[in-house]
DNA sequence: AATCTTTATCGTAATATTGCAATATTAAAC
DNA sequence: GTTTAATATTGCAATATTACGATAAAGATT
C-alpha cells in the first residue's frame, strides 16, 4: 500500500486536497509569492529567487501548473508563468465557508 | 536528498505550506469536513464515517492535530476532536490576500 | 551553423507518506 | 478484577515526493 485512496472520496474533497497539496511545501509558496510580486508575469528568473537547483525548481512549477494554481506559456526561449486567479478564489470560497461555520457552532463546542 | 529544505525559507512561508500539507489528503479534507457537519464535537464515530481502517484515521488525526488544524482531548474512552478555528481564519487571509492581489495585477499579465 | 541561454526531462538516491495488521493503552461497564 | 469499547502506537510494505546531476530541447545571438 502507500498509494492515496482518491476513489473513496468526493470529487469536490480530492480537488480540495489537490490544490492543498500542491501548495504544501514552502518552495511552491515561495513561487506563487514571487509570481504575484513580480509586475509582469514574464518571469525568467524564478530560479535565480529560490535557493534550489534549477530542475527542481522546474518540477515544483510543473507541480503548481498540473494543480491548476499557475498558467504557463513558452514566449521565445524564456517561458511566462502567472498565477491562475480561479483555484486562489476556490481556495478561499473553501476557507472562508470552514471558518463561517466553525464560528458558528463555537458554542456547543469545546 | 528527498528531504524538504525548509530552512531556506521564511517561516511565514513554511506555515502556511504545513497547513497546507496537512489538507493535502482527501481523507483529512473529509475529516475537517465531518468536525464541521456535526453538532457538537465529541466525535467518537469518525472511524466509521471514512473508508479507511482505525489505524490510518488514527494517523490522520495525528497529523491534523500537529499542524494545529484540530484540537482533541481525551473524554472518557472516547476523544473530543474539534476544529481550530485559528488555523482556518489563517488560511482564508492567506488566500484572500493571494486572490485580490492577483485581481489588481490582472491587467498587465497574460 | 555554431554557440549561448533558458527551461524541460531523465535517472536515481534519499526521504516521506499512506495504509493496515497486530498490539498496546485506557477508561467505562459489568 | 475481568471484559468491552475506543483510540493510539508499532512495525512494515507499497508508493510518492524531493532534490539534483546529466542531458536534451529549442529559440536567441553571434
Amino acid at each position: 500500500m502507500g498509494a492515496t485512496k482518491t476513489e473513496h472520496f468526493t470529487d469536490k474533497q480530492n480537488a480540495i486536497a489537490t490544490l492543498a497539496k500542491a501548495l504544501g511545501h514552502p518552495a511552491r509558496i515561495a513561487i506563487i509569492e514571487y509570481l504575484l510580486k513580480v509586475d509582469t508575469c514574464i518571469c525568467g528568473d524564478i530560479v535565480n529567487e529560490l535557493p534550489l537547483a534549477q530542475p527542481t525548481v522546474s518540477q515544483h512549477l510543473k507541480e503548481l501548473k498540473n494543480a491548476g494554481l499557475i498558467k504557463g506559456e513558452i514566449e521565445g526561449n524564456s517561458i511566462c508563468y502567472c498565477i491562475d486567479e480561479k483555484a486562489f478564489q476556490k481556495l478561499q470560497a473553501y476557507f472562508t465557508n470552514i471558518s463561517t461555520k466553525a464560528e458558528n457552532k463555537k458554542s456547543n463546542c469545546c
